[in-house]
DNA sequence: GGTAGAATTTCGGTGTGCCGAAAATCAAGA
DNA sequence: TCTTGATTTTCGGCACACCGAAATTCTACC
């Protein structure tokens, strides 16, 4: 009798391993799940083994883990589920954006789907969470938007602002702060001598943003609706 | 690493004790919440034992299981939460009475407090369930509304229905159908010959309610405002 | 007061996810 | 190619809530 405990499991598992190539297509390795779950990797290797009898990943010994096609379907899943919390969150009680990661890392798991599609109807169907995260259809489709890192954003050009990295809430704040927000327009200006700062105008104000931030901003330089972009996975 | 889990598997020994003694008075034996929740009664035996270490409750070996006031105090925050969160879902939601049930079950134990005090803030602190059950307040207090059974009512009072029991979902839908609800005023006309049903007038309707509903139907023959009521636990 | 039957507890055992230590495997440099 | 250090897996064990069967205790009737 440990159905929800098991469920809820597997889910983590799987919504980590997706979250890891999410962004980049460097496959993770058991050791890597493991600092990211926070458990020990003797653990994650025997949980893994599970997820491979249930179809949901596939794992060569001593290799990387990769999800299955069952596996993207469940992730992307957990994906809506949290990113359509966290929207909720902040648009309903206003929660902060640093204050609503714990609180839907609990509720994807526990809510009905009935109740989530309720709340995304009320949303009205968001299409991406407050950090501008893509949020996948029910039917699992995902859009993400064609975007680059303003790291990379060559000197001169322009940009609108559609997505902020969550993972640090110090930044998310001093972002917020300078009034560095989703869909805020870029000018790149240029970069400082000797790898330094990179300069940014916003409205009438310039910004020196350092590394930790233009690594974690992405700009669209293309058009400005958020319906263009790329299918990524198909369930 | 079973926190969560143990968490509700606690609260809901709690709540089912609780909930045994709140319409009438008679100490829980260890079979009939093992009964209650599905469970063998080795299991529940086991169980006490680690609740009864945790101060939650007393149980003198073969004898029955009481909380305690720290028991009573957790008790009553399930209740709060469970009855708010049915109240949300029917409120803002539109789910029926009847269905209610099972998704509050699993959020009970997973809404962060912020959350629930959120909803209830949202729902303007409502001090009644849609069933008529009290909520508790946030500090342990619960005003139970003085009424009486439909079945125990004397012939010719006058009553407003203050509770329906949530036991049947049939009789709930059945009661719905016949505009048999909260807050509608009630006279009993009397019982019919040889055990039988009990005619009552609603409005300008009668009806004969038979054992099942006037088993399940509580009336305020007092004062109007639902603010009327008797203290029943303080933490 | 004794005893049969019912209620309750004790006891041995299960499945799950987890851990640390030891063994196996891999990868990189000499 | 061989060795060595890092990574990964295997292995024995733990905690938890649970179960069925056996033992115990209670209760009610004779």
């Amino acid at each position: 009798m440990r159905a929800a405990k098991d469920r809820s499991v597997v889910e983590d598992y799987v919504k980590v391993i997706y979250a890891h190539t999410e962004w980049q297509p460097e496959p993770i390795t058991t050791s890597v799940l493991a600092a990211r779950l926070g458990l020990a990797a003797s653990s994650v290797t025997e949980m893994v083994k599970k997820l491979g009898s249930a179809g949901l990943v596939t794992h060569v010994p001593y290799g990387a883990v990769e999800l299955t096609s069952e596996g993207i379907r469940l992730a992307l899943r957990m994906l809506r589920r949290h990113r359509l919390i966290e929207t909720w969150l902040v648009e309903v009680f206003a929660y902060g954006w640093d204050e609503v990661h714990d609180e839907a890392e609990v509720l994807e798991h526990t809510l009905s789907d009935r109740l989530l599609e309720a709340i995304a109807g009320q949303l009205g169907e968001p299409s991406r969470d407050p950090h501008g995260d893509p949020i996948p259809t029910a039917d699992g489709r995902v859009l993400r938007p064609e975007a680059v890192l303003l790291r990379d954003a060559p000197e001169g050009s322009i940009g609108r602002i559609v997505r902020i990295s969550d993972r640090d809430p110090t930044l998310l704040r001093y972002l917020l702060d300078e009034e560095i927000t989703l869909d805020v327009e870029l000018t790149v200006l240029g970069r400082k001598p000797f790898g330094g700062a990179l300069a940014v105008q916003a409205g009438a104000v310039e910004h020196d943003l350092g590394e930790e931030a233009t690594a974690s901003i992405w700009i669209s330089t293309g058009e400005p609706s958020p319906a263009g972009g790329v299918p990524l996975e198909t369930s």
